[in-house]
DNA sequence: ATAAAAAATGACAGCGCTATCATTGTCAGT
DNA sequence: ACTGACAATGATAGCGCTGTCATTTTTTAT
């Protein structure tokens, strides 16, 4: 163990470079460019290295270089899988490229947001990841001084300029939708909670299919803006029962709430799909295993993670970026439950 | 919008400076020690400051101070909701005292933890928040070269000089086997997957109980590697009736298990609990309304974070820290399933 | 053997910020 | 008016690293 000259103690190029007898910038480019280092040097820097357990200083790497190799991911919440499935796809696609991930939950608030881009734009990210396009104004307007690339997750961009990859939300509940009508229900409801732009997208969706079918009756809309739970899902359904107990489908906006609702139904002794035919959103991995097995959407959670990471760090390192939107689709998942 | 000098574009304190018509430290100082700088001037600068966008350089200023106000934290997995709270916990402390959370998935892997460990340290961070104590002797040598506090979460240390935040795994499953035995069952099963240390150690206190009970039969126990996952739960519960139909009760290492062992159940028409009890562990907001709805044990994920996240604080800024343990306890959730 | 090219290494400055110490201005108490 | 205390601001240096442009050494081609 040698001796340590820097004020935390922790060991520094310098030490290394002391350590074996080069000047600190040959240290450095013995991590950064190995091949510009000869072989027998770079062997003998790499095990002063373990012996003196040094670790690269990011924060003055990324002041020196201009490059913080850092990117930023903000999402709405972690707590249902969906955006963690997304994150962990980023995730990877960025540190096989020696990125480091920077992740903030924003709960579905832009005022949340904005002060997350805030407190993540110093550490200088050479890129942001951001879900949707709900931003503030002024929050718009920090990222465009930023001058760093921005690719939208989940949805599709309705503006010029801006790059996204998703699916269209209105698209595959309308696709659902229609799923229902084919199954010969005439008294579909739609249940929604958490009212965040994506799930407004899918009552559009939603409501597109069942006017055009002529079927639309306002009364079998229910949307609250509470937090999305299996819980609710129990409630939400009891409530809707009330309001239209002639109901033969319901569309929720998600598989938590259809998960409560099914759980609903075996309690009340509510025959699915028999009775009353039950449909969710997202394919949750628990989706396929309920009682009856729930119809669903299934989502590109992962693969919108893994191709705006990829579009990310196109736009970072100036590689060509064929098209500013991707639209990775949705499947239908019919099951038990419809 | 005025000129910027900086490389990057972005602007810079200079520039502040040079707006406003000060030196450089005295903006620094409007930011950081607002009460030295006189109301007026600190006005003028937060303006600028607003026009311009400007966000602080983290990089800049951690290097400057030494202190870089980021904390490490590394947990084993996001895919269920067990580690989300938990980080909920932590984020919620330290944003409140300003310092930055980073973390980091390690899949249950010490050697991703060691890879991990190294990438964070990178980012000179003045205190890390650990998960269990299955490190590899490297990541503990790495650790203690970097000479920065460490504390430990979910399980109580046993080892001397290290702090900890959990509870015990080990009581808690013994109390859920107490629970299954109290309800006359004789015949109790163990079923686990994904053998981490925690799961390791909840095993080790089913045994303890069921041996003290006189009632131990290895053929009862089922532990696998793969993954935790409600699915594999069904599939384990059917291995597991092949192996021991006689089985009375089965206790299994997490909810998720649990809930594909009671949609096994409701598939094949056994009666819960009245042929079969069936517990979980950790008090996963969906277990209360299964049906039925689920015995398990409610873990205190959530202030783990919370008082890892203050304990960790109290070391880093040098503040009375009284017990280098806390054991947070945890509480028998009897329901239907039981 | 010699020139030219390529590989290996180094000197220096500076990234944007803050710790430290110095300076100037302001005001109460005598 | 004069000292001392305090408030407000500034000058300087340096955190640990890397971009840039030398310089030295080795290899290759003639």
């Amino acid at each position: 163990m040698a001796s340590r000259a820097s004020s935390t103690g922790r060991a520094t190029l310098e030490d290394l470079a002391r350590l074996t007898g080069v000047s600190a910038i040959t240290v450095s480019r013995a991590f950064r460019h190995p091949e510009k280092v000869s072989e027998d040097l770079r062997r003998r820097i790499q095990q002063a290295a373990d012996d003196m357990g040094y670790v690269r200083n990011r924060a003055a790497s990324a002041l020196a270089s201009n490059r913080s190799m850092n990117i930023a991911v903000l999402v709405p919440s972690l707590s249902n899988l969906v955006f963690v499935e997304t994150v962990t796809g980023i995730e990877k696609v960025f540190r096989e490229h020696g990125y480091q991930m920077l992740m903030g939950v924003n709960h579905y608030s832009a005022e949340e947001e904005e002060a997350l881009v805030r407190a993540y734009l110093a550490f200088a990210p050479d890129g942001m990841l951001l879900t949707g396009f709900n931003h503030r104004d002024s929050t718009r307007r920090l990222l465009e001084q930023a001058g760093i690339p921005i690719v939208h997750m989940m949805e599709l961009s309705e503006r010029e300029g801006a790059y996204s990859v998703g699916f269209s939300q209105e698209a595959a509940a309308q696709t659902m939708t229609e799923h229902l009508l084919s199954r010969g229900r005439q008294r579909i409801a739609f249940v929604a909670s958490q009212l965040d732009p994506r799930t407004l997208a899918r009552n559009r969706g939603y409501r597109d299919a069942i006017i055009r079918a002529g079927l639309y009756e306002s009364h079998r809309e229910l949307l609250v803006p509470d937090q999305s739970s299996v819980a609710l899902g129990a409630v939400l359904l009891k409530r809707l029962l009330e309001q239209a107990p002639d109901t033969d489908a319901v569309f929720f906006c998600n598989d938590d709430l259809a998960q409560g609702a099914l759980f609903e139904c075996l309690r009340q002794g509510i025959a699915v799909p028999d009775r009353l035919a039950v449909a969710g959103f997202n394919d949750l991995a628990i989706s396929e295993c309920t009682v009856p097995s729930l119809t669903t959407i299934k989502t590109p959670r992962y693969e919108v993670g893994v191709e705006a990471a990829r579009m990310l760090l196109a736009l970072i390192e100036g590689d060509p970026v064929p098209r500013k939107m991707i639209d990775l689709g949705f499947q239908l998942r019919a099951r038990e439950s419809t």
